[in-house]
DNA sequence: ATCGGTGCAAACCATTTGCACGTTA
DNA sequence: TAACGTGCAAATGGTTTGCACCGAT
């Protein structure tokens, strides 16, 4: 998906097209892999576009709520990260060293997959899985 | 493994054993499922040991750093869970409503496993997976 | 013109830390 | 008794919120 198809849809379901808007998403699909959302505001202001820190917030929590953001709470780390939803499932690498998150686009997950033994009739919705370990660039260093 | 065991691998590794460090880890094989900090607070005045929140805390982390406990962050919840770490590798499914994580005892994931394609020499070392759903309590409430 | 969005500052809340005292080994 | 652990209170840092002003529709 592309940012104006993405700036198609919030405006479908009803919400006001701003600057910050716009310039929060692309920050997103420039980016690439999931930030934070200090590195969001970071390329806001490389782009030459004010906005604030709990503007920032505000918008990737629409965003999320929306469906064309995803928020990761990852292990290890301190804030959330944001990345834009493409329309592909997909998982996760995180770096041990430099936090940096990697994306992972294959899914070892079967259709049915086991309950948990203490609640059988658990109905699942979604799931997440995070690979951590190092990636090449820090594993060099380290050597 | 059980809490002598697992007080014995404390002192192995030069730890003292206080009285909090016991209640703590006794309080959590007892949760049988990952609690909060505050949780296990809770739990460690219902079983009349004083304590305060940041030795919960110092703790917690310390045992964490041992690998006896294992410190899980999830997502939409505020506060991480710690939960006993059994030597038995398992997964969690986390209940959207309730926010109660059960264990998931099977895994998923082959061996060998798909590196990001961003960065192919990346090691992985270790892995998360959450399943996100509703509990069976919760889901006959909604009904 | 209206109503939602933004910026600022202050509030929140989980978690961490400094320091003096208590406790384990 | 010598470290180390604990409690208290204060600091920290990410995230959220109240409120007055600004901008999109």
């Amino acid at each position: 998906m592309d940012l104006s198809t993405a700036i198609e849809r919030l405006r479908g379901s009803g919400e006001r097209i701003t600057l910050q808007r716009t310039s929060i998403l692309r920050a997103l699909i420039d980016a690439q892999r999931p930030v934070t959302a200090q590195e969001v505001l970071q390329r806001l202001r490389a782009d030459g576009c004010h906005a604030s820190l709990d503007t920032v917030y505000r918008n990737l929590s629409l965003l999320a709520s929306t469906g064309l953001v995803n928020q990761l709470q990852l292990q290890s780390r301190a804030s959330s990260q944001f990345e834009f939803q493409g329309d592909n499932h997909h998982h996760h690498a995180v770096c041990l060293d430099c936090g940096r998150t990697f994306c992972v686009p294959h899914c070892p997950l079967p259709r049915r997959f086991a309950a948990p033994a203490e609640d059988p009739g658990f109905h699942i919705v979604s799931h997440a899985l995070e690979l951590y370990g190092h990636c090449s660039g820090c594993a060099s260093k380290n050597r």
